[in-house]
RNA sequence: GGCCGUGUAGCUCAACGGAUAGAGCAUCAGCCUUCUAAGCUGGUGGUUGUGGGUUCGAUUCCCGCCACGGUCACCA
């Protein structure tokens, strides 16, 4: 197939300059570009960057090097030179024969994936004490197209999730529920395993901090009796009189700066209402008294207890894990996401102690007096990072460190691994990745941190504590009752059975979610408002469906004509030696083929850029060049029986129209195609009529 | 405060350093006795946050400023 015309044209130019002003140019100061489609040719050439090398003007470099290029590459049917810009068109049966041959080729833009594991993406992981939201279902549908853009890229991609199942947020909830429960399950109460644990969570949340403002209050009791008069209380003389009279739990001179001032405050505060500040006034004390509360020590007990193993503990932890994974399994399996390999940090956590000793001993890390041992990173412009508490135990950075150590040993062959992980943890990859190397690791290179944006309400970020978090399976439930809706509405599926009227129904609500997920570039914030529901016309997931569905009942429709008649050239599956070089292709037939024809790009600059935005943007692009395509043109004959003419009134010979038709179904057929396997690169699914 | 990121139409998003900055939604006007109107055609709407710089050319690269967000835990 001759689809590189480009490299071909570039290469060309290249000793085309040489040649003729007797340069030779770097290939990277070949501009090739499309052709902005107010101009009519292909492809252009800009020729500015090549006159500091031919020293003369654009258009006359232009004009010598179209000439050059004309006479050597048969292909390129002539040019024009515009401002600098050389416009060159390619011959008619250039296109023809692209789509002719590319017609049996199955792979098109896709490498086959090799057979040894090559690169792991680990996404999703989460927390298993509450139920998946929003932002989580942008890193799933980031994590999972982005598997299968690499995939269809010639690697092996191995999807990783790695389930945090355990630490003290857990243990909330199992305390919650063994206080306050009263034997409540999923079963029980019909409620969702994750829902239900996440509901526990939420309760022992709340009562903490109930208890907390007791805790507060009774302190402020204790500053108030000893600060007299309370109404001369000024900010500056908070510290000595009142602050001391709190325990002395609080130990950093950070915190001890920050928890004066939040006192000051709620003095003065309740100095000037005669009430002490609500936690929406003055969260930080709330947050920062909660660790005094016996609430809190509880959960503490409880963690302590799991890590020791404690039986009914571990049989309390496993039925409440248990009952979250059914729960995230359901919205897994609606949102069509799976995993070739599950990591749970209860497995994992010890991970790393061997390393950070050994980095110990290779002096890469420091051991400090208390025992608690430190990386310095101080030369690379970051701060000492600690690795391991002064107790021994090990923090989140220590686990990280061993489970890629792990993987690597596990995959041997493994390319790359990438974590699909929100942009507010830029700073520990950073870090983790530089630790990486500064114990040698040779692959430490391979490790990217694909760094998403979060996803926004209208009035900023979700917040669980006021209730604004958009629950996956409810936003997911919604996105099909508005499909249903619509779909009634407009009349569409009667007489199909409900079965399927559903199963097509849910693909057009879950394709609008994906969509309008992934047609932003990951590394964005974006912003979802909950109020208005996502779109289903325009640039949206359903839009290119419908698109799909309406070239598949073109095709059927074909199917049945050429039944019909009998006597029509070979269609769908067969070929005409001779298709191509008498037709004259039109430019709505041309815009799509030449959107076809940049397919395999988009893939690659989609892997490269790990960026499924790429796919979505283009999706759309070619759907609605389709459709303008399609609404132009007739492709199948009218009723009377006779071929469709090209342009209107301008019919030629029998041959020729049957040709044209074999064209048309070739070119929607096409078409269908590639939106099906770019939309499944989304993770998107198709449907045959909608 | 240090570091990182973002800022494009009323709203949501595009634009390998290239031509007059594009789409969709919203809004206005048209198109179903030819293949699915979840569609198509056209109108309205912009000093690309701001001020400099680099060059043939800047939304894009560099610097300053402004706004917003993230992050700087013996949390995960």
């Amino acid at each position: 197939m001759d689809a590189d015309i480009k490299s071909k044209i570039i290469e060309l130019s290249i000793t085309g300059i040489k040649d003729i002003w007797n340069f030779e140019v770097p290939s990277g100061s070949i501009i090739i570009q499309k052709t902005r489609p107010e101009f009519t040719s292909d492809i252009t050439l800009v020729v500015f960057p090549l006159t500091k090398f031919t020293k003369t003007s654009p258009d006359k470099t232009a004009q010598q090097l179209g000439e050059y290029l004309k006479n050597r590459i048969p292909e390129i049917e002539g040019f024009n030179v515009i401002k600098g810009f050389l416009n060159i068109s390619l011959i008619n049966s250039f296109w023809i024969s692209f789509l002719h041959d590319m017609y049996d080729d199955t792979r098109f833009g896709f490498t086959p994936p090799g057979s040894s594991a090559s690169v792991m993406v680990e996404f999703s992981s989460p927390n298993t004490n509450k139920p998946l939201h929003l932002g989580h279902i942008r890193n799933n549908l980031i994590g999972n197209s982005l598997s299968e853009i690499l995939s269809a890229t010639g690697n092996k991609v191995i999807k990783a999730n790695l389930v945090n199942d355990r630490g003290i947020h857990i243990c909330k909830s199992m305390y919650a529920w063994k206080e306050w429960g009263a034997g409540e399950t999923p079963e029980s109460s019909g409620i969702k395993g994750d829902k239900l644990v996440g509901k526990y969570y939420v309760e022992f949340e709340k009562r903490l901090i109930a208890q907390t403002k007791e805790k507060i209050i009774s302190i402020y009791t204790q500053i108030i009796k000893q600060a007299t008069p309370i109404n001369e209380i000024k900010k500056e003389d908070i510290k000595l009189a009142t602050f001391d009279a709190i325990p002395r739990t609080i130990e950093t001179d950070y915190d001890y700066n920050e928890i004066k001032d939040a006192f000051a405050r709620a003095l003065i505060t309740y100095n000037q209402t005669g009430r002490f500040p609500s936690i929406e006034e003055d969260k930080f004390i709330i947050e920062y008294f909660k660790k005094y509360t016996s609430l809190f020590n509880d959960a503490q007990e409880m963690l302590r207890k799991w890590e020791d193993g404690d039986e009914t503990t571990i049989f309390l932890w496993k039925k409440m894990n248990d009952w979250v994974y059914k729960g995230f399994e359901t919205t897994y399996r609606e949102l069509g996401i799976s995993f070739d390999k599950t990591y749970y940090e209860s497995e994992t956590y010890l991970l790393g102690k061997e390393i950070v000793d050994e980095g110990v001993r290779k002096n890469v890390f420091i051991r400090k007096e208390d025992g608690s041992v430190w990386c310095d990173l101080t030369d690379d412009g970051l701060d000492e990072k600690l690795l391991q508490r002064s107790d021994g135990t090990s923090v989140y950075m220590t686990q990280d460190i061993g489970t890629a150590a792990e993987r690597f040993k596990e995959f041997p062959g493994m390319k790359k691994l990438i974590y699909v992980v929100g942009s507010e943890q830029e700073y520990h990859f950073k870090v983790l990745f530089l630790i990486l190397k500064k114990l040698g690791y040779s692959w430490a290179g391979d490790c990217h941190h694909l760094s998403y944006g979060m996803v926004d309400l209208p009035e900023g970020k979700m917040k669980s504590r006021e209730g604004t978090v958009v629950d996956a399976d409810d936003l997911i439930e919604e996105m099909y009752e508005t499909s249903r809706q619509t779909t009634k509405e407009l009349g569409k599926l009667e007489g199909i059975p409900d079965k399927e009227k559903e199963s097509i129904c849910r693909m057009i609500g879950m394709g609008a979610l994906k969509y309008f997920i992934l047609k932003v570039d990951p590394k964005k914030r974006m912003v979802f408002n909950p109020k208005e529901s996502i779109d289903f016309e325009g640039n949206t997931g359903p839009f290119i469906q419908y698109t799909y569905a309406r070239i598949q009942s073109l095709l059927r429709k074909a199917g049945d004509w050429r039944k019909v008649t009998g006597d029509l050239p070979a269609g769908r599956h067969g070929r005409r030696q001779d298709t191509g070089n008498t037709l004259k292709i039109q430019p709505v037939e041309k815009n799509v083929i030449k959107l076809i024809f940049d397919f395999p790009g988009v893939i690659r600059q989609a892997a490269d850029e790990f960026n499924p935005a790429v796919i979505a943007n283009y999706m759309y692009e070619l759907a609605k060049e389709f459709n303008h395509f399609y609404q132009t043109v007739p492709v199948l004959p009218a009723k009377g029986g006779s071929l469709p003419a090209g342009q209107a009134g301008a019919s030629g010979g029998k041959a020729e129209d049957e040709e044209r038709l074999n064209f048309r179904l070739r070119l929607s057929d096409t078409t269908g195609k590639i939106i099906k396997k770019g939309m499944n690169l989304l993770g998107i699914n198709v449907p045959e009529k909608m």
